[in-house]
DNA sequence: CCTGAAATATTGCATATACAACCATTGTAG
DNA sequence: CTACAATGGTTGTATATGCAATATTTCAGG
């Protein structure tokens, strides 16, 4: 058997030949994609990581950054300082925990309300670029990013 | 035909109903994947962004700068930035272009060198990530981003 | 009580990313 | 020839990202 063309693996053979960088792949369609966001929340002021922040702040109520961190899978330190503009322009709210360490994070009124507003324009990013891609073609991106996250999540050894 | 469920449309009705940030996700996975990469590279003392400069460097041959920014689909700015570390520790050179205005990068036998014993730790990385997300996966994946970054390609007016 | 480990958040450092504005050079129309 | 547009590249400014190191506070033993 010369060729195993026809031969049901359940893996292929793929497994010790990688075919280009996934990591170069991810990183090349994540810039055009932030940039498709970006330029439709630009109308509101503000951008895309920004309004995801806002938005996990508003969806996880009152909650300590650490915290924040962890369910948005990112560093701490990338967590603190995205936050200061936020909170500097007063859509975000930091106040004392429970400990003498801990913080709690808050949307606040105009935070909710900006929120509001550029949800919209989110959603018109997420509706133009389902029409570009076709919308089975987003949903089975989905399905593999998603995938991807659940191996992957934090942190594996080499 | 109250329901729609047994038709074959071509692109069903989720095109009005996005399911989750696609950019998000994509940020999300593409900070686990990057950092996965660099763990490995960082035994050759390189990031993954820097090796894929240089291997493109490389591969692309003598080139300007424009051109370069323009085959990896990032700004010319970006570029600019990330091309002054391999600069300054000479693993690629940046000489006199055909006009006053145009430069031409070089990768250098330093740099050369470094790419290659940096290759073996980009595929120990990439072969782990297979691993982990089994090959079917990895190629699934990589349609999709094919097909997307095809879609996407550069500017799309809103 | 005191001391060292654990938890929580932030800062130092380096890189990645892009838009807008800019400088230099070249090409072109008049 | 000269004024002006086009081309090629960098700089200004702002944000995103993570690792290592650093406070600060709490907690667990002794």
């Amino acid at each position: 058997m010369p060729s195993d063309s026809n031969v049901s693996h359940p893996e292929p053979d793929v497994l010790a030949r990688p075919v280009g960088c996934t990591n170069f792949k991810l990183r090349q369609l994540t810039r055009r994609v932030t940039q498709h966001y970006d330029r439709h929340l630009a109308q509101s002021g503000i951008k895309t990581t920004q309004y995801s922040l806002l938005s996990h702040v508003d969806r996880l109520g009152p909650l300590a950054p650490g915290e924040l961190a962890r369910r948005m899978d990112m560093d701490a330190s990338t967590l603190s300082r995205n936050l200061r503009p936020l909170l500097a322009v007063g859509w975000v709210r930091m106040s004392e925990g429970v400990d003498g360490r801990s913080r709690v994070l808050t949307i606040t009124d105009a935070g909710r309300d900006l929120r509001q507003e550029a949800q919209r324009h989110w959603k018109a990013a997420q509706v133009a670029l389902n029409h570009q891609l076709g919308a089975a073609t987003v949903v089975a991106l989905h399905d593999l990013l998603d995938q991807g996250l659940a191996t992957f999540h934090t942190a594996e050894a080499i």
